[in-house]
DNA sequence: AATGAATGAGATTTCATTCAT
DNA sequence: TATGAATGAAATCTCATTCAT
C-alpha cells in the first residue's frame, strides 16, 4: 500500500542520511533509521539503495562533484597568476565548508564506504593541483626538487584537516584567516622559485 | 578452566587488537575475534578491557606515548635551530610511521573510539608545535600575521595525512623526500621572516 | 523473511510467556525460549517488548484488570452491606485465582518486574479496601481505634499469601472454606462494633 | 597464598551475602561480587558455600533459628491466657522485623533459594499456631467450622505481608499499632468464642 | 513502487566455576 | 585453605534484509 508520493521518496532519504550520519557517524546509524527520518517504510530504503554505505557514497559524490564545480567556477573568474589561483579555489572550499558543514563533514571527514575500496576523496580532489603544480614546475616557477605528488598531497590533507577541525567550532578563526594560512601552506606559494 | 600462564594475557591482547584493527577497522572486528587471535577466551579479554574501543584507546595511548618521546629524543639532539629542529621532530614521525605503520594508522588514522568524545590525537600531538610557533612569533622570527593555531593545526593535519597516504604504499616516495616536503610546508619554515 | 501472519504475533508472545513464567519464574525464563515457544524469532520478541520483565509487566497489569473488574461486577450485584459485599469480593478473587491461577500467580507471587521500582500490585488492589473501611469508620461502624491502612494492607496479603499458597495444591481446601477464613479475617467482619 | 585468618571467611561471607542480596535481590547478585565486598577471593567463596542460593539459605535458617527462639522466649513469659501468648509472639516477631530488617526481608521476602524446592519459610513458621488453633478447637475454644490450616496460613501471610511492607517505610506504623492490628487478625482471637 | 512486521545470524556481555599457585 | 586470572556457555539485544500485502 504505498502511501507517500513517488517523486520524493530518494531526496528524502538522501537528506535524512546525511542529517543522521552527520550526527551519529555511519556505524551508529542504520537503514531503519534513516527511513524513519524520512517518514518512509525500511522496505523504500533498500528500493533506492544497496544499504547504508551505498547512500553515504552517494552523497559523497554529489558533495565532491558541488564543490568541483564550485572551484572550477572560482578559478574561471579569477587573476590569471597560479597564486591568486590557489587563493581563489582555497576560498571557493573554505565557503563550501562554512555553507554545507555537514556535507564537507561527510565528504572528508573519517566516513567511508566501508566494504568498498574506494579511492580516497582527498585523493580524488587532489589531482588537479598535482597537475598544476607539474605544470609550473615544468615551466621553471617551482622548486625543481620538490615530489609534486608528495607535496600536493601534503597539502590537500591540511586543507581537509584543517577545515574540519574549524567545523567542529567555527570560532577558531575567520574565513579569512583560514584561507590566508592556506595559501602560506599551499605548494604554489610554500615552494615557488624568486 | 584457567589454562594460561598469568603473565601475559593483556600484552597478547593488545597485540591481537593491534593486527586486527590494522587489517579490518574496528567496526569489522569483534571482542570475540581478538580473543580467538591471542588464544583466549572471550571473557579474559572482558577482564581486560571494558570494550573494544577501549582497547583501541589504550593502543592509541601507547602508540602516541612513543611517537611523544621519540620526537623528545630528536630534538635533544638537534642542532638549537629552529628549522633543524622542525626536521629533525618530522624525521623522528617518519621513522616512528615507517617502523611501527600499524600503530601510526591506528593513532591517526580514521579509527576513533566511538562514543567517547575523545580530544583528537592529531590535536593532542600538535600542542608543542603551537607553543614553539608563539615563541618564535614573539622573538619576531616569524610571520607576526600569521594565526598560529591555524598554521599548526593545518601542518599537523598534513604531517598525518602525508604519511597515513605514505604508509598505504610506500614506493610513493622515500623518507628523505616526505621529511623535504613537510619540512617546506612546516610553518617554521613556510612562514619564517627573511 | 517474515513468515506469519501480521495479526497474532503479540498474543502469543504473552500466552508464551506466561506459560514459562508460571513454569519455571522469570529468572529461569529468557526471550529466546519465549520467542521459540510462541513459534516466532527472538527479534519478533523485541519488536513488541523491550524486555522479559516488559512482557512480565503487561502480564501482570492485565491479570490486574481482569481481577479488578470481575470485583466490581460482583459488588454491583451484592447486597448492599459491608460484610456481604466483602464476602463478594473475596469470592471473586477466589473465583479468580481458581480459573487463572497462572495469571493469579503472576500478579500476586513473587515475580516482579525487577529493576522496576514498581509499586507493589498487592498495595495497587488495596486501596478500594482502605477507602471502604475509612467510610465505615467514619460511620461509626468500625471500631475507631483501628489503623485503616495496616489493617487492609494485612488483609490483602492474607488473601493473596492464602491464594497463592491454595494454588500449590488445590486439595488443600474447598472455595468455600477459603471464603470463609478470608470473610472472618476481614477487617469490616473482624472489626466490626456490636 | 592464604592472606587472611582461617577464622573469619566465613561470617564475613554471610554478613557480605545479607547487606548485598537486602541491597540488591539475589538475582542481582554474583558470588563475585559477595566475595569483593566480603574482602576475599572468589575461590574462597566456593570453598565454603555451594553457591550463593546456599548462601542465602543459610542465611534464612539463621534468621529463623533467631526468629523462633525469639518467638519462644516471649511465650515462656507471656501470661497463660491464649489471646495474651498470639499477642506476645506477635510483638516478638514486630521486635525482629525492626531489629533485623535485612534479615526480616530475607528469610520473608520474596527471595527463593530458586532451585531448591525448599518448604516456604511462611509455611516453616506457621506450623506452631496451626497447633495451638488445632488444640483451642478441641477444647472448644475456637469456631468448629475453622479450616485451622487455612486460618493459621492467612494469618502468617498477613503478618509477614505487613511487615515487610512496614519495613519498606516504617513511618507507616508505630510497633504499637502493627501488633494490634496483627493481634486483631489472629484466629485466635478473630474466631474466639464468645 | 511502497509498506513494515517478521526474521535470525551475530555481536556484546555476564558470571558461575575451575585450578595452578 | 586461600587466591584470583582465566574460562566459555549462555543470555541479551541489534539490525540488515526479506516478502506478503
Amino acid at each position: 500500500m504505498p502511501r507517500h508520493k513517488l517523486e520524493d521518496a530518494k531526496p528524502r532519504l538522501l537528506a535524512a542520511g546525511l542529517s543522521l550520519f552527520a550526527e551519529l557517524g555511519i556505524e551508529r546509524v542504520n537503514s531503519n533509521s534513516i527511513a524513519r527520518r524520512a517518514k518512509l517504510a525500511v522496505g523504500t530504503f533498500y528500493s533506492h539503495f544497496d544499504d547504508k554505505y551505498a547512500l553515504l557514497q552517494e552523497l559523497q559524490m554529489r558533495s565532491l562533484d558541488v564543490l568541483r564545480s564550485q572551484r572550477l567556477a572560482a578559478l574561471r573568474e579569477a587573476a590569471p597568476d597560479p597564486e591568486a589561483q590557489a587563493r581563489a579555489v582555497i576560498a571557493a572550499a573554505v565557503e563550501f565548508a562554512r555553507t554545507h558543514p555537514e556535507a564537507y563533514r561527510l565528504a572528508f571527514g573519517r566516513e567511508r564506504a566501508a566494504s568498498t575500496r574506494q579511492r580516497s576523496l582527498i585523493s580524488e580532489s587532489n589531482r588537479p593541483t598535482a597537475e598544476v603544480l607539474r605544470r609550473l614546475q615544468q615551466a621553471g616557477r617551482l622548486d625543481p626538487d620538490l615530489n609534486v605528488d608528495l607535496a600536493s598531497r601534503a597539502y590537500a590533507a591540511a586543507e581537509a584537516g584543517l577545515l574540519l577541525w574549524w567545523l567542529e567550532d567555527p570560532t577558531r578563526g575567520e574565513a579569512r584567516e583560514l584561507i590566508e594560512t592556506l595559501a602560506r601552506l599551499h605548494p604554489v606559494v610554500a615552494c615557488r622559485l624568486s
